[in-house]
RNA sequence: GCCUCGGUAGCUCAGUUGGAUAGAGCAACGGUUUUCUAAACCGUGGGUCAGGGGUUCGAAUCCCUUCCGGGGUACCA
């Protein structure tokens, strides 16, 4: 096990302050120790601490192996005049003992009950220090031609997030969505409509705006389908068939007309994306994410011509017979990359070319970040590499945090074939497990009905975003579609669940805030086991802000639960007559239940207070 | 083919400046409630950390290699 202390992800030269790392002296000291006894200098990071096992007495410990170096005695020895040294020079430190080359240190008490009072029992916690920086991150993403589906879930998730966390590392954080809304593929949902619907609209059918348009999309295919089908009964080969489909030509000519500013064209574009608009709207807000600023692909994507000049220019780019613009990358171990087409056309990286520099323009951001998918890798790094190679000094600080595929059992989600989990049915879903789960417990008696509600929707969200969340971003993950996301065990609601327990207990002890002098004199194993993990929680946040690692706190806050159910279950709180036991119970109570709301709120996760 | 990311218990996942006997949850089995919310707690069983080699006092973790899976390798986005 031995989950290492916080502060040992932190990488050098980061630019996130913490507000103090709490074991820190203790690497001061040990520092000591060693030019002392040994005479010898050695950097900081020889020095690693770790959790101390919990079948060993002792809550840190230092690994001496590689003290022996220059210490030329046994692990033990080694161990033993550190821990000996540790104890005399430090009052917090009151015992060690030695095993193998593992020194393991107890800290006193009183040691532990300050760091709870100095870290803890105030309003700001998980809030470090601004560090006077400025990050972008552009997540969701979408395109206006169909609703979003589980694959997006995920994307928004860790996008929001990731940004949550980022601004409690002390960044300043814009929140952008860069909308596809233009192309081939929003023209062959714009022609299905025009020739199928009927003059079909969100009102007339009660359809949200971004599933009628979906549907239309859905509908070219099958009609497409069909033309190819029939076209090769008559003998064309089936790539002909594809290009010579007259739904086909009439979507491109649509689109050359969308881009020539059609004014019937331009007028239809508009409607339809405004009815996507209004259902994406519904489905952001369901799932609680926002933005700052939107960016819409029809606005950005002329750009990126001027980059164009300015690469040739600067000689990074060249021009083949045919007009067509490249780059050569050979000499970083990747292709020859089209960046300009031969008729003077944009393709997709000679956009974001320009939206990089049209952002920044905007921004001046130190850190800008890309939540999407890792089928896009190889872009990314082209895109990054050119702006290096342009001589962009923001380049550096662009990034792209790329996750896994959302796969079902069968494989990919395709939405041909119907195996597409739809965002909103999904969410609606889990809303109806929670109900459904909630009532079979018997848990809402004396709720008000709005108030039921709102509770489903907190457990069952609850549910599917830590489901998506605890996962290491980059890793695939993997939906059964037919097992339902569990609400016991390592789950949201086990979380929510914790934080409603502490907030009762609170309520019938008559906790109020200001009580918090009471101290008992030794603490109970469980008490003190909660402390540490509570004390972690500020380093936390700055891994987790600094790996971009959403998952870093999810099960962090899990494991904070864990310990306070098993200090729940073994120690009474609001029954011991001793009255300083129980306020000091009840304060470790309600520090516990601030970190969880916190730490759960970073992941776009609310909390209730009963369930 | 080449590039890239994964492979840890039956299933879903933790474990990354290399550290002790690799941990959780689910599923299975057994126990805990006249006492602060049992969506909880405690216990049992379950592992060739994909295979092999190397570096090291020490490897799930770093290096090499093989196998399996995903993704990319478009004048699509």
């Amino acid at each position: 096990m031995s989950c290492k202390l916080g502060f040992i992800f932190r990488k050098k030269n980061s630019n996130i302050l913490s507000k103090f790392d709490p074991m820190n002296f203790i690497v001061t000291l040990t520092l000591q120790a060693i030019k002392k006894i040994y005479g010898e200098e050695i950097p900081e990071s020889t020095v690693t601490l770790q959790e101390t096992r919990k079948e060993f007495d002792g809550q840190v410990t230092i690994v001496t192996f590689p003290f022996t170096r220059f210490s030329k005695k046994s692990p033990e020895q080694t161990g033993a005049d550190i821990g000996e040294y540790l104890v005399a020079n430090s009052v917090d430190i009151e015992a060690y003992n030695v095993i193998k080359g593992f020194l393991n240190i107890s800290l006193t008490d009183v040691f532990w009950l300050d760091q709870l009072d100095k870290q803890i029992l105030k309003k700001d916690v998980g809030v470090l220090r601004r560090n006077g920086r400025k990050v972008m991150v552009e997540y969701s993403s979408p395109n206006t031609n169909k609703p979003l589906h589980l694959g997006h879930v995920r994307n928004n998730l860790l996008g929001y997030a990731v940004a949550e966390l980022l601004n409690a590392a002390g960044y300043d954080v814009v929140k952008t969505n860069l909308v596809n809304d233009r192309g081939i593929h929003i023209c062959k949902s714009m022609l299905a409509w025009q020739k199928f619907g009927n003059g079909e609209t969100p009102s007339s059918s009660g359809l949200k705006g971004d599933k009628l348009v979906g549907n239309y999309y859905v509908r070219f295919d099958q009609e497409y389908k069909k033309e190819i089908a029939s076209l090769m009964e008559k003998g064309r080969s089936e790539e002909e068939a594809k290009r010579e489909a007259p739904l086909m030509m009439e979507a491109q000519t649509m689109l050359r007309k969308w881009e020539a500013g059609d004014t019937d064209v331009i007028k239809l574009w508009e409607m339809m994306n405004e009815w996507v608009y209004d259902g994406f709207e519904k489905t952001y807000k369901k799932m609680g994410v926002n933005f700052d600023k939107i960016y819409y692909e029809s606005n950005t994507y002329l750009l990126g011509k001027d980059i164009i000049e300015e690469g040739i220019s600067k000689g990074v780019f060249f021009k083949k017979d045919d007009n067509s613009v490249w780059i050569d990358l050979t000499g970083e171990g990747l292709d020859e990359k089209l960046v300009l087409r031969g008729d003077g056309t944009s393709v997709y990286i000679t956009q974001d070319l320009g939206t990089a520099q049209l952002k920044y323009n905007d921004y001046h951001m130190d850190n800008s970040i890309y939540v999407v998918g890792n089928e896009q890798d190889y872009h990314f790094k082209v895109l990054f590499l050119i702006l290096k190679k342009l001589g962009k000094s923001w380049a550096e600080g662009l990034y792209h945090l790329s996750y896994g595929m959302v796969d079902l059992p069968s494989g990919k989600m395709k939405s041909r074939e119907g195996t597409v989990v739809d965002a909103d049915d999904l969410m609606a879903d889990m809303i109806d497990t929670a109900r459904n789960r909630t009532e079979e417990l018997g848990k809402v008696e004396g709720f008000s009905g709005p108030e039921k509600e709102a509770l489903y929707e907190m457990i069952g969200l609850g549910a599917l975003k830590y489901f998506l969340l605890k996962v290491e971003p980059k890793k695939r993950l993997l939906f059964d579609p037919n097992e339902s996301i569990d609400f016991q065990g390592h789950t949201g609601p086990f979380i929510q669940y914790t934080h409603a327990r502490i907030k009762s207990v609170l309520t019938k002890g008559g906790y109020k805030a200001e009580i918090i002098k009471a101290k008992p004199a030794i603490l109970e194993n469980t008490e003190r086991d909660l402390i540490k993990e509570i004390v972690k929680f500020d380093d936390m946040v700055a891994s987790a802000a600094e790996n971009y690692s959403p998952s870093l706190i999810a099960n962090y806050v899990y494991e904070l639960s864990k310990l306070y159910n098993k200090f729940y279950h073994e120690v009474s709180i609001i029954k011991v007559e001793d009255i300083q036991l129980k306020n000091f119970r009840l304060n470790l109570s309600a520090a516990t239940a601030q970190v969880i709301a916190r730490g759960m709120k970073l992941l776009g996760i609310d909390v209730p207070e009963r369930m």
